[in-house]
DNA sequence: GTCTATAGATGGATAGAC
DNA sequence: GTCTATCCATCTATAGAC
């Protein structure tokens, strides 16, 4: 990946967010160093300062734009449909979505610990953000009688949860196909709240 | 936590152990220093290693000790019963030991990363053999009839997952006791194989 | 915009005194 | 068994040439 000196500002800042998604979630942030970015990247370690303050906004950045994204995306389906038809909705999206991302899924989940408290606090609103959308279907589908569950916190905490460890078995060339893997989990979260 | 000169083999052994699963919980495996967990300790950086001969080996130890403990302490539990009183047993066993072993437990889901390739292998193999117990209780479930689901694996590690998210959001002083949480786990798992 | 070079700090691990 | 002192590698981040 080596490279001669030269302006490449618009392919290198990406290049650097990439390759640092790809070794974070490898490696784990602590046992990543700057250098071995910047040899992914085929730059030097000084050259990534151009691009971001220091290692822990790089971090900060990647895992905003993930939990941003996932937002931004999941408001974009229409709300319109029961809440049996949302919760499909959302299972199927979440698998849809993740199973494309795993690395930055991967972070999301794993990193938090290695974010300073004023970033931590962020990503935690923009989980939590993502969680209650999931804890509203459950509750509306409570509400109007079409789903009975123990405690919808924990039920949704529980939903959640079984959808993110996909992530642990998954493989692309796996005996499950994604779709097959959807159908699969939206019957088991169909009954765990009985709808 | 400063300490004398002295001997104190049989306390100093496991609170190096104790001091380092609370600190690689808490931070994460590499960005925890070997003199950050004798500080911790009351001991110098050097002491450590009369009691581990490197730090990669202090975390295999610690991950391999809390696997077999775990496999032990399940097969102290009688087998005697139908697949839906062991699917019950399973959860609440699980939800128990978990529950009051949270460090040990984030660290053998968290630090698989940081394992050289040999500890690693190690370390799955107990992983697998944990999860093929739950797997093997809904796969006699759907033998004798009493449990009908997508997919024998699938759901084992869906079922997994959602034990093993309670870890996230379980706080000793929070709104659940751990008795209605593992009730509530128990209802959700039933539900997941129409128990 | 990227390079080389390096400052300044911190890491894992070891040696030898007590 | 623990301490102090230290070696040597590596790290983040910066300075200045091109």
């Amino acid at each position: 990946m080596a490279r001669k000196a030269g302006s490449h500002a618009e392919i290198t800042g990406p290049a650097i967010r990439e390759a640092a998604l790809k070794l974070f979630a490898r490696s784990g942030y602590a046992a990543v160093s700057m250098r071995e970015i910047a040899a992914e990247v085929g730059v030097q370690a000084g050259a990534l300062y151009l691009y971001t303050p220091d290692k822990q906004t790089l971090l900060f950045e990647l895992m905003r734009g993930h939990l941003e994204d996932l937002l931004a995306a999941w408001a974009d389906i229409p709300e319109a449909g029961a809440p049996a038809d949302r919760l499909e909705a959302f299972v199927r999206f979440h698998l849809g979505y993740h199973l494309n991302r795993p690395d930055a899924v991967f972070l999301a989940y794993m990193e938090l610990r290695n974010l300073t408290p004023e970033n931590f606090a962020v990503i935690e609103g923009l989980r939590r953000r993502y969680e209650a959308e999931l804890e509203q279907i459950l509750i509306a589908g409570h509400e109007d009688g079409s789903f009975r569950m123990p405690d919808a916190r924990v039920t949704a905490m529980a939903m959640i949860a079984m959808l993110a460890g996909v992530h642990v078995w998954y493989r692309p060339d796996g005996r499950l196909t994604p779709d097959r893997i959807e159908r699969i989990y939206v019957r088991l979260a169909r009954r765990m709240v009985k709808a």
